[in-house]
DNA sequence: GGTTCACATGAACAGACGTTCAGCTAAAGA
DNA sequence: TCTTTAGCTGAACGTCTGTTCATGTGAACC
């Protein structure tokens, strides 16, 4: 056989996409940079993925399902509801450090409509998981009463704007153990 | 003279292009439309706007500038901390659903550094004003005894993920008030 | 040797892009 | 009437884009 197999071609081209798509955006990454960053001619590149659209699409779609997965495995074993927001949280930015990438889903490249069914399906999954955490929490007594929908909401907005300012920060500024506390502040009943 | 002022043609071109990047990105934007919605030629737009990135560039600058100014105006003369944590995180609320474009400025399109500096003093401009709220509610004992620098970067950054989210979801799904009561139940003593 | 097969190439195409420029139009002043 | 002037036009240029396709290569099997 030549060179590569096919699943190393594969993902050397989803690396390097990752790449163009997080730093230029949709309309700014570049079919050709990618298929050179890769290692590989623009021809075989379209051997694996049938369109700039399919490879973004392709993209956004495996890293999400990673990170939910990430996130319901740790979730679900922990009991705490504190200890569990607080894990919610720090999974979330862990995961954003090591995949700056992620942004792609906040971005509106393409108007706010592409992939929207994916990203649609992600945060819809996130907010269950918070309203779950809050729910238990409220139940055993340890959180305030309140609108468990919309104060998850509300976290989950919150956390967003931690995701983004990580992006956005020189490395380290940001203190995920203060906006932990600080989100707590706002559920706990006794601080 | 010809149909319409220079000024005229200036606003429309303005509004034109606003409505291109935050719908399609930087990238995206494409320079043939805005003058078409503009109501203008190609070489009419270009007589105002010396390129796309010029363009572009005075958009963000205009934005932000006024949202910068109307801030502080209305924060300055309020003297009540929480009160004025309330007032800061409604006006950037109201400000973003009357202009979805905002979002211009959280985006990562030709790459983190495009409009950066316009982009860095906002932020650090909004960072000071939450600070000074924070201090002064210290000082006076309704807040916590807390880092200064540190707690405001953390509320500046929920607000991040409020605006965000305003522009994400369809509108009035979002509670501003239950934003604002969260966010205070991290700041006050007696909540 | 010949054939098959998986993997790969890159020139070529068609269209879109940002930008330029020689020239137009009509109102205002002489 | 002629000239000036502010405002505007859109074809044309060069470049870059996503995508296609006829072709190449070398390992594996007969």
């Amino acid at each position: 056989m030549n060179r590569r197999s096919a699943k190393d071609s594969k993902s050397s081209i989803l690396d390097a996409a990752l790449k163009a798509f997080s730093e230029h955006g949709y309309s700014g990454a570049n079919m050709r940079t990618i298929a050179g960053n890769a290692n590989i001619s623009v021809g075989g590149l379209y051997l694996y993925f049938k369109s700039k659209e399919a490879l973004c699409l392709s993209l956004m779609k495996e890293r999400l399902e990673e990170l939910s997965s990430k996130t319901e495995r740790i979730v679900k074993d922990t009991y705490n509801p504190a200890e569990a927001i607080e894990k919610f949280i720090s999974i979330n930015l862990d995961y954003t450090k090591e995949h700056r990438e992620i942004i792609l889903t906040q971005g509106r490249d393409k108007g706010f409509t592409f992939g929207a069914d994916v990203k649609k399906r992600f945060f819809r999954q996130q907010r269950k998981f918070v309203e779950k955490i809050i729910r238990e929490g409220v139940r055993t007594g340890v959180f305030l009463e309140c609108n468990v929908p919309e104060t998850a909401k509300i976290v989950t907005a919150m956390l967003r704007g931690f995701v983004l300012s990580v992006l956005l920060e020189p490395d380290g500024l940001f203190n995920v153990r203060g906006c932990c506390e600080f989100v707590l502040r706002g559920l706990l009943k006794n601080v």
